[in-house]
DNA sequence: GATGAATGAGCATTCATTCAT
DNA sequence: CATGAATGAATGCTCATTCAT
C-alpha cells in the first residue's frame, strides 16, 4: 500500500528532482561549483531548503547526479552517431566530431565534466561508475582505431590503444585550451575554426599512418 | 640611510614571503584554490594571519604571485632549452619535451597553471601579463614550426600557426587527461609512458608532413 | 493552505524579530552603533548568528528598523497629542512638550534618533523615508506656528517657518546638551528641570511675539 | 646632559606631534573616529606605526588631544571677542555669534566636539578637564546674561543661569540640526541663513525681556 | 628615537546542514 | 512530504597594539 502510494507520486518526485537538477546545472556552470550555494539552488528551483535536502543527501550528491547525466549524454551521442558497419576511419572521424559537436552544442555539459570528480568527497562506488564512463568514451575511439589498423594491416606496427589515446587527448587538449580562452585572438584574426582544427588533427593522423 | 636599513631586512622579508608562497602553493594544489583558506596558509607557514596580510594584499594576490612564478619558470626552461641554431625539427621536439619535463619534474607548478586565472578577480594588468606569458609559450612552438615548414618548403601547404596549436594542444591534452587520472590503469598495464606518448605524437606530425 | 501554515508561525517570527530588535536597541544605545557587534546582539538575544541573519539582511538593516520604529513612535505621539481644534498656542505647546515627554519617557528611542542615518550606507529609499519622517515632525510645529501667527495677525511680521525651526531646534538643543551631560551639575544644584526649561523657552517665544 | 639633549630635539618632537595631530584631525572628520585607523594616520602623517605609538599612548589619546585643542580654540575665540567693557547685550551677541563663526569657519573643529568624549575610555582627569572647558564656554554667556539682567533691573524676575542655558542651547540646537542636514532644503528654498536664524533667536530673547 | 614586522583577537557575513512542525 | 527556521563553524580580512632591531 505504502509502495503504491509512493508510486502514485512518482511523477511529482521526478518533477521536483528535475527542477533541482536544472537549477543546479545552470548555477554550477555560471558560478562554478563552490560559489554556488544551496540557497541559490533553492531560489532558482523555487523549492525550500528542506526539500532539496530531502531529495539529495548533500551538495556533492547533486553535483554527482549532474556529472553522470552530462557524461551519459555524451556517451549516448557517441553511441548513436557511430555504428560498427561504418568504415573504420569514418568511425574515428564520427566519434571525434561527435565529441566536438557535444562541446559546441552542449558546452554547459562539457564544462560540467571539467570539474574533477575526484576532488569531491563522493562515495567510492560513484567514483568507480564515473571511471567506467570515461573508459566507455575512450573505448569508442579505441575500437574504431583497432578496426582501422586491422583494415590497413598496420596492427603490428602501431598500438591501437596508444593511437586512440593520442587522438582523443589531442582533440581534448584543443577544446581545453579553447575554453581557457587562449585561442580567442587567434581564432578571431584567422580563418581557423575549431571544426577545421579538429579536421586537420584527424587528417594528420591519417596521413601519418599511410 | 633609510634605504640601507630597509635593505638590511630584505633577506628576512624574502624568507617570509617565500614561506608564505611555499605553503600556499602546496595547499592550492592539494585542496584547490577556493577550499584553501588563509588560515590554512597561516598554519602551514607558521605565521600569523596578520603577517600574511602584511605581505600580500589578499588571497588572490598570493595566487597571482604563484601563478606568475610557475609560468615564468616554464618559459625560462623553454627559453634555455632551445636555440635558434638548432635544426627546426629539433627545436619543436625540444620545446615540447621541455614542456613534458616541466610537467614531470615540476608537477606542482604545472598544476598551478591549471587554475584558470580568468575566473579570479585579478587586476586587469595582471590578466594581461598572464595572457602575454601564454602567448610567449605558444610562440616558441610557432617559430619552430615555421622554421621547419620553411626548411621543407611546405610553407604554402601548411599553416604554421595551425600546426603549432595542434602540436601544443595535443601534448597539453595528454597531460591534462593524465592528470585527471584517466590513464592510470592503462599506463600501469602496458609499456606506455608519457614520454613515449609525446614522442609518438611528435612523430605522427613529422610523418604526416613528409 | 500555504498561507495558513506561514501565518501559524507568524507570531513566533515576530517574537524572534522583537527579541533581536530589543537586544540591538539596548546595545546600540549603550555602546553606540559601530562598537556593537552582531555577536553582541546574538548573545543578548540568545539567538545564533545565523538566525539573526535569517531575519535581517545585515547590521545596517537592524539599525534602520529600529530608527524607523523610534521615529514613528514620536510621530504617533505627536499626532495623537495635538488636534487642529486646539487653540494654536496650545498646539505649539503640546507638540513641543510631547517631544520632551518622548525624550523623558522613551529616552532610549530618542537616543537612537541621534545616530545620523546619513553616515550609514543605507539604501536610498530608506534615507528618503527617514527624511520624510523628519519633515513630518517639523511640520507639526510649523502648522501650529502658522495658525498662531494667523490668529494674532502677525503673519506679515514673522516667518512661520523660521519661528518653527527656532522653536523646535531650541528644544532639541536643550535635550542634546542635556544628554551630553553638560547640565548634570546645574540641574542638581538648582531648582531647574528640563520641563521648566522647555516651558520657559516656549514662553520666551510667546512674550517676544506679543 | 640627557635633559639637554632632549631639549635639543624638542622642536623636532613638536613637529612630529603636530604632523600626527593634523593627519588625525582631518581623518577623524572625514571618516569619523572609529573608521579612522592608526594606519590611516601613519600614512597621512608619513610616519611609521611605531612612531605614532611613541608619541601617543593609543588612538583615544590622539583623539583627546584633538578634542582639547578644538575646544580650547573655541574658548580662545570667545575670550578674545568679548570684553567686560562691552555693553551686556553686545556681550551676549558677541559670544553667541562667535560660536556661530566658529561653526562656520572651523567646522572641522566644531564637528570634533560633537563626538562625545564620555563614550571613549579616557582617563578620569581628562574627562574632568573637558568638563571644565564646557563650563568655561557656558560661563561666558552666563556672565553676560547676568550683567544684562543687572543693567535692566530684571535680576529678580529672571534666572540668569536659566536664560544663559536657553540661549546657548538654542543656538547649539540650530547648529546641530543644521549639521544633520535637516535644513538643507529649507535654507536653499528660502532667504534664510544660519546667521539670520541666530540673529532672530537672540532678538527673540531680547524682545521677551523687554 | 624610529621603524615596520608581527600578532591574534575580532568583525560582518555566509553557508551546508539539521530538524521541529 | 515540505517547509523554513535555526545552527554555528568557517571565511576573508582588519586593526589596535607590541616589540625586536
Amino acid at each position: 500500500m505504502k509502495e503504491a502510494a509512493a508510486q502514485l507520486h512518482e511523477p511529482e518526485r521526478r518533477k521536483r528532482i528535475a527542477r533541482i537538477l536544472n537549477a543546479a546545472r545552470k548555477l554550477f556552470l555560471k558560478k562554478g561549483y563552490r560559489p554556488t550555494t544551496i540557497r541559490d539552488i533553492c531560489r532558482a528551483s523555487r523549492l525550500s531548503n528542506g526539500t532539496v535536502y530531502f531529495y539529495f543527501k548533500n551538495k556533492d550528491a547533486i553535483y554527482a547526479h549532474i556529472y553522470e547525466e552530462c557524461f551519459q549524454f555524451l556517451i549516448d551521442m557517441m553511441e548513436q552517431s557511430r555504428s560498427d558497419d561504418m568504415p573504420p576511419f569514418e568511425q574515428i572521424e564520427t566519434v571525434l566530431k561527435t565529441y566536438l559537436k557535444y562541446f559546441i552544442e552542449h558546452r554547459e555539459m562539457w564544462e560540467m565534466l571539467d570539474i574533477s570528480y575526484r576532488r569531491l568527497s563522493l562515495p567510492a562506488d560513484l567514483i568507480q561508475r564515473f571511471d567506467g564512463m570515461v573508459a566507455t568514451a575512450y573505448s569508442f575511439v579505441h575500437k574504431a582505431v583497432q578496426a582501422y589498423l586491422d583494415e590497413k594491416g598496420l596492427s603490428k606496427s602501431y598500438d591501437s590503444l596508444e593511437l586512440a589515446m593520442l587522438l582523443f587527448t589531442s582533440v581534448d587538449g584543443l577544446l581545453y585550451n579553447y575554453k581557457q580562452g587562449f585561442f580567442e585572438d587567434i581564432l578571431e584574426d584567422t580563418h581557423l575554426t575549431l571544426e577545421k582544427l579538429v579536421d586537420r588533427q584527424i587528417n594528420i593522423f591519417k596521413q601519418a599512418l599511410e
